[in-house]
DNA sequence: CTTGACAACGTAAACGTTTTAGGTAAACGT
DNA sequence: ACGTTTACCTAAAACGTTTACGTTGTCAAG
């Protein structure tokens, strides 16, 4: 005998529909689809009935079909510059967590730094591809195209990001600048003298916060710290390797060193290695994000650690009520926290007789 | 005269559609998809004029309606069990890239490990959400109800997940077999003796295939190595990092480790470090997918490298044939390669005298 | 026996596209 | 003059839902 199969063999061309199981029971699509979401206004018994109609035929609603008549899309985007970064995983981690237990679904975008991208990002929204936007991409370079998405205010909401001058963009920050701050007076207290800034871009405005917190720790009254040097450049570790390097070759190379990310934080510990510094010893440092990498050096490295999970879950919570209630301009602040290790020479307060 | 602005100032209520666009243009709305598709059929003057006003009044169609008529989706999901665990951005990032080029987005699922997550990525695909799925995780659990999903089979690939017994998906496979027996190879030649496995989970089929690699590398003939013991467990480093410790403070401590994974392999160095075992040394090990972290150790971690971005890359690639032109069963594989580094004491070799 | 309320259900219109089946008119060949 | 092609375009039917609005029937209060 043939065997026999499960899945009568040719005859599932058709996914299960709606209205095939109206038919099968006799009842009307209306009646269907109210069993089916739980509404009031069917019976008890033909509930039931459509119900186990439904499971037999092993019907799963159409999603475009029901979001094009409700006007709901099940899906967010995420919008970064660079997953490989390992600040984002865990960013999206914690966005994913939350939007799923709400019955959304995560879109990654991965800008690798193109402005094009993001401007296809928007075109996910304005095509109604997502219900809204998590933005942990900086939004400079597309000021005056702004004014043309604020009727996307209510389903935007910026992740880790400043949010541009004059919008009333929904955003969960972290602050920047007391992290830098941190950062500054740590490497003060460890006594280190000449200290010099390897930043992201230069008009970054995440960098330039970062920046502004060094300097404010530095300008301290009593301090006799200097900030010896300020060098952007991109937020990559090979990038920071290179300016790390010229930097320490250079005629006056500085004592410390603070990077805005962790990423550029290890290019400089390849770079202190190169050159023949030692971290902790030689060389302060201290690196913004805190992942998990910089933990596994031969001298770990101080870091300020942001809730990346925890940025990741109230942005998503912040945008889906944003969708749903339409509240606009809610800032969500959290703190960075300092987490000290080696590498900014904690023990050498000793040394620095 | 009153200006008669295009965009009538306060009804920005409604996006524009296509049948407005055809009101104002004074076609009809079958012209207009047909412009703004760049099929033929229309005018060169009317196509011109209806593609202007498409521009001017902000126009972008309406994914939802587009695939509820098409029967295509442009989101492919891309389900994996954590993005935490560095290799896996790296192969979204990959996939990422080249469905974009297509016009498609990236969905993420983060299952965790939950199996129920892994069955709601199902109902992604049948409830069209997604034209297709890169499955990054294993289909172990799920094996009787998987000829439910065979129905899907054109829209699945596996993506460095073996695919189950007797269903005929397509998949981008890695050769694990080989990469262990590179492992084991290695570890031989550096004159360790006993060697153990850190594994994943027991039944986890990829850990299986290192294993067996491992063995078959260790029962060379003339090889006077063993496989000492074989520990399973899970993919993270705190795992990996407690099962290390007990296997070093046992009774009968290994002299290497090959683990499963490199996250599992950063456990074990730390692990080591708190034994007192240094890494090179007294203490060979090998890891697995060359993330960037194993590089960052005191004494870097030797580790069996996939080309990840190519996974990911060719994976969408496969996927969308797949979905286009309805391939099959079509495997394409790729091999790892073995990245030294100090931690298997490749200087070693010469104090085996 | 009316009346009204309420529950159960059906009808049909919407949502914004693509696409099929045509229809008109001009151009062409004979 | 007449059919035939060609180019351009329209009308309308899908796609699978949700939902506003009817209709019917039942039951209790008047």
């Amino acid at each position: 005998m043939a065997p026999p199969s499960l899945a009568p063999a040719g005859q599932r061309a058709a996914p299960a529909t709606i209205v095939e199981i109206a038919r099968v029971c006799g009842v009307s699509t209306a009646s269907v689809s109210r069993a089916l979401n739980g509404r009031s206004g069917v019976g008890a018994a033909t509930r039931e009935r459509i119900l186990e109609v439904a499971r037999e035929l092993g019907y799963t609603p159409d999603s475009r079909a029901r979001a094009l008549v409700t006007g709901r899309v099940p899906f967010i985007a995420l919008v970064l510059p660079d997953i490989t970064n390992p600040f984002f995983p865990e960013v999206a981690r914690g966005a994913e967590e939350e939007l799923q237990r709400a019955g959304h679904s995560l879109l990654l975008v991965n800008t690798g730094w193109r402005p094009e991208r993001l401007r296809q990002s928007f075109e996910l929204i304005s095509g109604n591809h997502v219900g809204g936007l998590l933005m942990a991409v900086p939004l400079d370079g597309v000021g005056q195209e702004l004014s043309q998405w604020e009727k996307f205010e209510g389903s935007i909401v910026m992740v880790g990001r400043t949010v541009p001058r004059g919008s009333r963009l929904n955003a969960v920050l972290v602050d920047n600048r007391h992290g830098g701050w941190l950062a500054g007076q740590q490497l003060c207290k460890a006594g280190w003298r000449e200290i010099a800034y390897l930043g992201g871009p230069e008009k970054d405005r995440v960098s330039r916060a970062r920046l502004g917190g060094l300097r404010r720790a530095l300008d301290a009254p009593g301090a006799r710290n200097r900030l010896a040097e300020v060098v952007h450049g991109d937020w990559t570790l090979e990038g920071g390797r290179r300016r790390a390097l010229a930097l320490l070759q250079s005629g006056r190379p500085p004592d410390a060193i603070f990077a805005a990310n962790d990423l550029i934080a290890l290019g400089v510990a390849r770079a202190a290695a190169e050159a023949g510094r030692s971290l902790g010893e030689d060389l302060g440092l201290v690196g913004y994000d805190d992942i998990d990498a910089v933990r596994f050096l031969e001298t770990p490295i101080t870091s300020v650690a942001q809730p990346k999970l925890e940025m990741g879950r109230r942005a998503a919570r912040l945008l889906l009520s944003a969708i749903a209630d339409g509240v606009r301009e809610q800032r969500d602040r959290l703190r960075p926290e300092l987490v000290v290790r080696r590498s900014c020479g904690a023990s050498r307060t000793r040394g620095s007789q």
